[in-house]
DNA sequence: TGTACATCAGTGAACGCGCGTTCACTGATGTAC
DNA sequence: TGTACATCAGTGAACGCGCGTTCACTGATGTAC
């Protein structure tokens, strides 16, 4: 990615820039079915069609706003992470889990955009794919070395055995990017990582309206309790 | 709820029903974002005016919907659950979470709207409170007779201590639609029902595609795990 | 270094669409005497 | 049992809105000789 040449170069560069800051606060202000091309456009100032030179539709700036959006997460929650002392496995999935809570919080429409619920008509791309990813590339790194660690597989004494064809399941899936985590391992982190998932959306969505004051409290709660059933030390 | 008497009485109760069956229909093939008063009115051979008769507005008609759709999925989990031993606690927390997700897999549309993202500029009223907490209610009661039937609290030995502060936040919410169970319980209950939902939203908006192939199993695993740790036999 | 041509950003008008909601109205159903 | 009036369902036209996308065009920037 060398830096552009000419001026066209730099002001498409620049421009392309500024729809997607532009969507980006839209989505931030009215959430992701609301985002509309025309509205970017005018408050940049210029005309709808104008948009087109720099994204073919409505569909590909809503696919550049997901790749963003992921890219911001994976690189909040990785940069967060990368500050623990990496024996520290439990810190670790601490600070991660508290990474992705954090990031959602600050930017709930773009969380909402890339975990909600999928936008009607908008068929995600194999581009999104790799972006997705990131996060999930954090929390199995820190299971890997769990595993790694570890003096026998699978080593939280309370874990039941794996159902079966799990474990041919999960290998084939989940243990694309993680080659050298066991099965079991696996099919755990998979779940940590929903029930975070769960957690953050969950609160998010308002579901814990009445539940509880302070989502805070009951988020330490699920850290601690999900270090201990990972068996994170 | 007496039966309606004259004519105008009965055809106001089907016609609203129509509406309603309609709309769910229109839901359940293009989403919650898309519902339009007008489509549905359309499809029922009427004008659109005519809807101000049984609905105030848009707002009024998704109300009706979530509504029966935290009803339809409350006595869809009660039903299932009612029909399990009462002493077979796993037995129960297994089938209530089944059918949740059974339910939520075959009206996918309806789970998002009462679940997913929320719909942009809807304030949901409160009305939609109690039904809201149906489900809930169905686990809590195993988590009730679970911490009744326990000879200390908290009984599962692998739990962490109660975060600070926690448990008089929990007893006041959660609390409120379970007095009698003790708040180590009721975090690991919500925690739970947090978790499941996780799993259910997880799959339904697409995030599990490429992880695994069949999300049942994990599921199944999801099950086993989260009986031992909340300590069900 | 200067000229001729190609490339590309941006305009403005238009197409065709669908939406929620209001309003004055007709005509059928229900009610009171 | 019959009549006068009130209630209410439903119509059809209209308001005002915003959307994504296309198209012929102007004018500025870049490139090749």
């Amino acid at each position: 990615m060398s830096a552009p040449r000419t001026a066209r170069q730099r002001a498409r560069a620049e421009i392309t820039g500024e729809i997607l800051a532009t969507a980006r606060a839209h989505l931030a202000a009215r959430g992701p079915a609301d985002l509309s091309l025309r509205a970017v456009a005018r408050d940049l100032g210029m005309t709808s069609s104008a948009v087109y030179r720099y994204f073919a539709s409505r569909d590909a700036l809503l696919t550049a706003l997901i790749v963003e959006g992921y890219e911001a997460m994976g690189s909040a929650v990785e940069s967060a992470e990368a500050r623990v002392r990496r024996r520290d496995l439990a810190a670790r999935w601490r600070t991660a889990s508290t990474a992705v809570r954090t990031w959602a919080l600050a930017h709930p429409h773009e969380y909402a955009l890339l975990y909600g619920t999928p936008v009607p008509g908008y068929e995600a791309p194999a581009t999104t794919v790799d972006p997705a990813t990131r996060v999930a590339r954090v929390l199995v790194a820190i299971l890997a070395d769990a595993a790694a660690s570890a003096p026998t597989d699978p080593p939280p004494q309370w874990w039941p055995p794996l159902v079966a064809h799990l474990r041919a399941d999960v290998v084939a899936g989940a243990g694309a990017i993680a080659p050298d985590v066991p099965p079991a391992w696996l099919a755990r982190g998979l779940l940590a990582w929903i029930g975070l998932y769960g957690f953050v959306s969950f609160e998010l969505f308002g579901h814990l309206v009445g539940s509880v004051e302070d989502p805070g409290l009951l988020f330490e709660q699920f850290l601690l309790d999900s270090t201990v059933a990972l068996g994170l030390r």
